[in-house]
DNA sequence: TTCGCGATGACCT
DNA sequence: GGTCATCGCGAAA
């Protein structure tokens, strides 16, 4: 059940074992589920990278407040990105994701994508996979990956072989917060923003048998 | 963040 | 020559 899941855990612990999770969305069209395979962890009023950071509370932003499992989705440059909130009510923490391996609905996915040229084109970054799954608007803010058509399956997942850890993606300006390793992935798995070719494992998808 | 474009370099035929 | 991967940029939203 996502509360145990969630329950008594730090917010990086939580993003590390995020990683493999099947994150499913119920359309009417069919279901569309993926395998978290990237994410990023943001730590609250004290993160510089945070949209909480000093506390900063808003409109755009009050889901940050909310319990563990509400979904926050915010945009930026056009795009909807998606998170997790992760702590208590009041303890604004929430985990970015960042790249989902494709599981259901690839089909409807690719349509939404308009049919990228390589597979790995269709849910490899935060505004990516949210257009993949046909999510283009702030309806689901708010809610939680319990009771909404969007859910988070803690039951169902695969294992990374490995974790591969960096700074966070698109932070400037932000001294240690910028270079702090709390970006996490599944290493050498296609799905992941900004990896090689060379880096892929297309044998594995960088997961344990 | 994502996309497209131009430039570069590697490799194949 | 042709294809593909990588990289740096500018543009859009």
């Amino acid at each position: 059940m996502l509360d145990d899941f969630l329950a008594g855990r730090s917010t990086v612990e939580i993003a590390r074992d995020l990683l493999g999770k099947k994150i499913c969305y119920q359309t009417p069209q069919g279901i569309i589920s993926g395998y978290i395979v990237e994410d990023e962890a943001y730590l609250g009023q004290c993160d510089r990278a945070a949209h909480a950071f000093g506390g900063h509370r808003s409109k755009k932003n009050e889901a940050l407040y909310w319990p563990a499992g509400t979904i926050y989705i915010y945009t930026i440059y056009g795009q909807f990105l998606l998170n997790i909130i992760t702590q208590k009510k009041g303890n604004p923490q929430g985990i970015l994701i960042r790249g989902v391996e494709p599981d259901a609905g690839v089909a409807q996915m690719q349509l939404n994508r308009h049919w990228p040229k390589h597979l790995y084109d269709l849910t490899n970054g935060p505004g990516k996979l949210m257009s993949a799954f046909g999510i283009q608007n702030l309806n689901l803010n708010l809610n939680n990956y319990v009771s909404s058509p969007l859910t988070l399956d803690v039951t169902h997942y695969k294992r990374p072989l490995a974790i591969a850890e960096t700074g966070r993606i698109g932070i400037n300006d932000k001294g240690e917060w910028q270079t702090a390793p709390l970006r996490f992935y599944v290493a050498h798995n296609p799905f992941v923003s900004r990896i090689t070719k060379r880096e892929m494992n297309l044998e594995n998808n960088g997961w344990q048998k």
